[in-house]
DNA sequence: GTAAGATCTAGAGTTCGCTCTAGGTCAAGG
DNA sequence: CCTTGACCTAGAGCGAACTCTAGATCTTAC
C-alpha cells in the first residue's frame, strides 16, 4: 500500500485504457519514467494525471503523439527551452485554429444541405418540385437521382 | 478520345490521388459505377467531381467513409428517402458542432499556455521567476522541471 | 511499328493509435 | 496456504483510410 495511484485508477480519472497508459509511457509521452512500487507496479502522482489530462486535449484536437513526445521531451530537459516549447505550442495552435475554420466552412455547406431537405420535406411528400428546381445546394442530388 | 475526364485529370481537380479514386469506386462512395471508355478507362462527369469535392468536405470533417457510402447509396436509390439522407446529414453537423466546441475550448488552454511562455520569455531569460510562482496553467511544467 | 506514359486489376503493404493476448507476478482476503 | 483479481512484459493484432506493387493493357506521338 505505497503512495500515489495505481495504473487502474489513472484509467478511471483520464478516461485513457491502462493498455494506452502503457503505451503512452513506452512511448516517452510521460514526463520522465512513471516510479514503481516495491513489487514493481506503476505509482502514477497528481502531476502525471494533470499532465495526462494535458495530453488528452492535446489528442482532441489532433496533436500526433509524436509532437506529445516532443514536447515531453522539452519539459522534463528542464528550464532554458522555453522558446522551444512555444515554437511547438504556436505551431499547434495555428493548426488548430486552420482546421477549426475548415470545419466550421464544411459545417455551414452541410448545415445549408440539411437546411434544405428539411424544407423540401415540410413542403410536402412530393418528389415533383424536388428535381429540376432544386437550390444549387442540392441540385447534386437532384442530377443524380435523374439518372 | 470520349467524352469526359480521365482519372488523372480528375486527381488534380479533386486532389484526391487516383489510387484514392479507384479506392472510392471499389467502397461504393461514387453514385453508381463511373462510367468507361471504349477502352475499360474510367470517364467521370462534372457530377462526379462535383460529388467528390462533396466526398472532402464530409471527410475533412471527419465523416467515416462507412457514413458517405450510406449516404452515397440513399442518393443512388433516388427520391423517396429525403428524410433518411437528412437524418444522416444531421446527425453528422451535430458531431461535427460537439467536436468544433470541443476543439475549441482545448485551443483556449494551448493558446494561455503559449502566451504565458511568450510572456515568461519575453520577461528576460532568467528561469529563476520561473519555477515556484509559474501561473496555475503552468505549474505542471514547472513541478515537473523541478524533479 | 514502336516507345512512352497513363490506366487497368487484384491484392499486399503502410501508418497511426491504440487494443489485445499469453504467460507470468504481486497483493489482499478468507 | 490458497484464491482472486489487478498488474507486469513483450509482442502480435486491429480498423481506418489510404498507398503502393506487379504485371497487363490502352493511347498517343513519332
Amino acid at each position: 500500500m505505497d503512495e500515489g495511484l495505481t495504473i487502474g485508477q489513472v484509467s478511471e480519472r483520464t478516461g485513457l485504457s491502462v493498455h494506452a497508459l502503457r503505451y503512452y509511457e513506452r512511448e516517452g509521452l510521460m514526463l520522465g519514467s512513471v516510479s514503481r512500487s516495491h513489487g514493481g507496479r506503476r505509482r502514477y502522482d497528481a502531476t502525471d494525471v494533470d499532465w495526462l489530462l494535458l495530453c488528452n486535449r492535446f489528442r482532441a484536437c489532433g496533436m500526433p503523439v509524436s509532437d506529445i513526445r516532443r514536447y515531453a521531451e522539452l519539459v522534463a530537459a528542464g528550464p532554458g527551452n522555453e522558446s522551444e516549447r512555444l515554437e511547438l505550442l504556436r505551431a499547434h495552435e495555428d493548426r488548430v485554429r486552420a482546421e477549426v475554420a475548415q470545419m466550421q466552412e464544411n459545417l455551414t455547406v452541410i448545415a445549408a444541405k440539411a437546411r434544405l431537405y428539411e424544407q423540401h420535406i415540410a413542403a410536402g411528400s412530393a418528389g415533383t418540385l424536388w428535381t429540376g428546381e432544386a437550390p444549387s445546394c442540392l441540385a447534386l442530388e437532384a442530377m443524380a437521382a435523374r439518372r
